[in-house]
DNA sequence: CCGCTGTATGGAATCGTTTCCATCCTGGTG
DNA sequence: CACCAGGATGGAAACGATTCCATACAGCGG
């Protein structure tokens, strides 16, 4: 390999262009490298500190000097690297970004938010998906960690182990939609969640519903933090304030899966044909839900009330359209990469953001019907 | 900032803590760095070589020098910084992904696919959403070269100029879902978008339809290449073979909004009275189909049959279940993200990869109703 | 006893930036 | 005319890894 002198005008370099020869070691043909700060600075006769002040606009540059450089940055067309930048300034632009499942309709509204914050504040956003699975989260973080993020947003779902590494590694954390009881000096930005159960509790006992069923998520030992435990304990809160006392036949938990989320629906309508309402405390739970009941030849709402927590695009496609506890995702998302990247004061101090929730009434639900049904429903279930 | 030195039992640093006046000036904290190969080669009393030859495992070392140095490793927590590798190796191990939007179904699971893929080969994957705006794609196209990206994977929206100049500076491009047809020279991963079309053609046509609408995007002088114009050339062509001359009146385009979609969909279902089916080439074409079907008092299948080009979630949930054309996103991830990192030799030769699609048939369409119904329809229609 | 092979190791160059600092020069002021 | 402020500029030192190369030493055959 050679290096060929430049015949430009200026008699410097042409850029970096070097002849190679080719695999097969026939034909020579020209291999360019991206053009460095040292080629322009050649190809313009200046110094690299020059080049650097005139792209960064930090220092004095005279005119001239200024038509030059740029000159030389168009015909090169040098782009630099952000790698050496980053390397020197000891941030890279950009922040991780660890969400569940990018194609469940929340995480992907919440990454949404993210990007668009991100981009505001000119930030590159990477992406991974743990899948629920702590082991994942953790080798996530880590790789983040050697990409040297300069602070990651995350829906958790690991112990606090990890995450305190990364902090301890000097990496800003801010958790979105879950927080871990455990890990009280992580700052995150939660929806409301008691509000929204309390207010579909509310709507569904107004219509004079006594037999309200909940379909949660498996997190039996969940601490109070995790929307998990917030989402069953406010149901149970609410109805007891209604003067119903919950039973406890008509809380069914469910693994975060399609078929998981089915079965506990099927177990609970099965089993309680008396229920004229359910509460489903996801939208994967809703979804099985309207499935479980098109099955078991259920009208909504004639037979069963349904709301659910999480108002996806779906819920207004269905028939009938569903009454839906909507958490803003896609502000969760902005607000977090605001906190992470803009507001390091209110990371100091721990206090999560706290977004409103809406009851969006739609058609599923009704008034409780006069009759229980409970003979006719059990005649049509199998 | 002054240095303090470590104590312990090699006599060496115990790391890169230093002393610094915090904010107040009040209180001194130590303060923490991340721990570089220098602070684990001088607290392991050994040469950085022989640090980074332990960690990757590149060169001989002697079994006793590798617990020394693993053991700096643990007590420091050493990271290696990515950013001191990808600048020598020149390499950074991560790749673009530019879609359209996120919250597309679609594009999530495009996004999906990519991540697997990427996850198994060790790749970070940097998102960013161009929301069909050409200078939008631009601007981080030019982004992801300044981070040297390995490569890019893109569901394009702009001209060429972009993505040629971002091969110059030596980055390897993939489309998916779209391959602009000024680009040969770049590889693609595509669905077999005219095989889906032809079979839901022949599919309404086999159940006697023949007034069929079509609801398709807003590409006038969409290049054959494009999935916008195959899908509806495909479409006129399979009427044509079916002896079944299209109606230029029935062939309506919408901007990919689900305003304009809705617009479009009222538009052609109004005017029309008349078509017994309606190909719908997108999902939000499909959703626009659907409501206003709705809103028109139309029955599915009875009045109007519906099939949809995308097979998403709601589908599924639809009342009744909507037919459609399933377009494998996340296999087409998967397979880019192979292309792009390793099979470069299918870069070189530039067919694209053609995917199957598949016609899912749930409960949206129906045989011709016996009576066209014009007069019955037209009078519930306004 | 000499030279050779091969393992184990450390020093230093390199990757592409930013930025500190020294130098040079110009024009204005005493 | 000497001096100085300050604008323009270039050299060189980081930043944190990898990797080439030189060195040191042990073992061994001739």
């Amino acid at each position: 390999m050679e290096t060929i002198p430049y015949s430009g005008d200026m008699g410097g370099w042409g850029g970096p262009v070097r002849w190679e020869a080719s695999a097969d070691g026939v034909c020579e043909r020209p291999v360019s490298r991206a053009a460095t700060i040292k080629d322009v600075a050649r190809r313009a006769e200046v110094g690299v500190a020059t080049v650097s002040r005139v792209l960064s606009g930090s220092g004095p540059v005279s005119p001239a000097t200024r038509e030059r450089v740029l000159r030389a940055v168009r015909e090169l067309e040098y782009r630099p690297s952000a790698l050496g930048r980053s390397l020197k300034t000891q941030r890279t632009g950009s922040i991780g970004l660890v969400v569940g499942e990018i194609t469940d309709p929340f995480c992907a509204e919440l990454a949404a938010g993210v990007l668009a914050c991100a981009r505001t504040l000119g930030e590159h956003v990477l992406l991974d998906a743990a899948h629920d699975d702590p082991a994942r989260e953790a080798e996530i973080v880590d790789r983040l960690v050697e990409q040297r993020v300069d602070g990651i947003i995350a829906i958790p779902t690991g112990h606090g182990d990890r995450w305190r590494a990364a902090m301890r590694a000097g990496v800003a954390v801010v958790f979105a939609d879950r927080a871990p009881a455990e890990l009280p000096e992580i700052p995150s930005v939660l929806a409301d969640d008691a509000a929204g159960v309390r207010s579909a509790v509310e709507y569904l006992a107004g219509l004079g519903h006594r037999r309200i069923g909940f379909l949660g998520t498996t997190a039996p030992g969940a601490a109070p933090g995790t929307d998990a435990g917030v989402r069953e304990a406010t149901f149970r809160t609410a109805l007891a304030e209604r003067g119903l006392a919950p039973e406890e036949d008509l809380v069914v938990r469910a693994r975060p899966s399609r078929d998981s989320a089915f079965a506990a629906a099927a177990g609970l309508l099965q089993r309680r044909p008396d229920l004229t309402a359910v509460l489903a405390a996801t939208h994967l739970l809703g979804e099985a839900a309207v499935l479980v009941a098109r099955e078991l030849d259920l009208r909504i709402p004639a037979d069963v009330s349904i709301v659910m927590v999480d108002d996806v695009p779906w819920a207004e496609l269905c028939d009938p359209p569903l009454t839906a506890v909507a958490r803003p995702g896609r502000d969760m998302g902005y607000r977090a990469c605001e906190v992470l990247l803009r507001d390091p004061a209110r990371r100091e101090r721990g206090r999560p953001v706290v977004l409103p929730t809406e009851l969006v009434i739609r058609g599923s639900c009704g008034p409780r019907t006069g009759m229980p049904g409970g003979a006719a429903r059990s005649a049509r279930t199998r």
